[in-house]
DNA sequence: TCATTATATGCCTTGACACGTATATGCTGT
DNA sequence: ACAGCATATACGTGTCAAGGCATATAATGA
């Protein structure tokens, strides 16, 4: 019966890393399944299966060359992401200004928000905040 | 011992629609998870369990002020995003370039690539493709 | 027609994550 | 010290997507 995906979101399906490395191949020019395959090194039923995710969210178009398919970029979906992306630059210009303004006036300073239990405080990915008020 | 979850490229942290929701209101201005909790109408736990992914993604950071904690937003990961999109303006400025040029010249009309099986045809996901090469 | 290449799909397993509910921890004013 | 508010965490559960593997379908050339 074939599974119906989920998937709308242009969020989610830029998650997964073989589809942007996928994106990322066709941004330079249009791709066989076989090219994409080979240069990406991945199995060719997962190509295929993340391509047609792909497609289906309008990422990707595809023409036949034979026995082959050519899978070309489409814009739409990444501008829709550019577009949601917009509320946030005027952010972080008006961040970057705050910063050259008032360079070292600290408004206050960054809390360590793990509540100690008994076990171990939970510290996860590293260098934790070393940076975070960095300046001055 | 408490989980550690992986969670770690920017697209997945976004990839959650109330996560989305989340920095869009922060974007605005710094809240109390109290605030956003009403705002959004999630409840309690769920509102503290994104603000930590986000937290330890570097999407936002606290303040503590009383008994509550304000959050705002930070620029960096969201830059990020930004950056790694940027590969893919070059390529939908040209390929509006392109369409003003040979507005009508369609280079291959898109294919059907559901496989006909003896099943029906597989299709999936509302009106598709209808809009394929809509202009002109 | 047949072998070969190219691509798509099906099935199964595994793991990750989001959520609900309950509870722990912590600050504040009395 | 205590009550109450604010926030964080633990645990159990269901869902869903990604990957491996096998196989189906299609086009090509001999």
């Amino acid at each position: 019966m074939e599974y119906i995906a989920d998937m709308d979101s242009v969020f989610e399906i830029i998650a997964e890393p073989n589809r942007r490395a996928i994106l990322s191949l066709l941004v330079l020019s249009k791709q066989s399944v076989g090219e994409i395959e080979r240069q990406l090194r991945m199995p060719q039923p997962t190509v295929s299966k993340h391509l047609r995710v792909l497609r289906e969210a309008g990422f990707v178009e595809s023409t036949v060359d034979a026995q082959r398919r050519l899978y070309r970029l489409r814009p739409e979906p990444l501008q829709e992401l550019d577009a949601w992306l917009a509320q946030f630059r005027r952010f972080w210009s008006a961040h970057v200004d705050a910063l050259e303004r008032h360079l070292d006036r600290l408004d206050q300073p960054t809390i360590d928000h793990s509540r100690p239990t008994k076990k171990t405080t939970t510290r996860r990915r590293g260098p934790n905040r070393e940076r975070d008020k960095g300046e001055k």
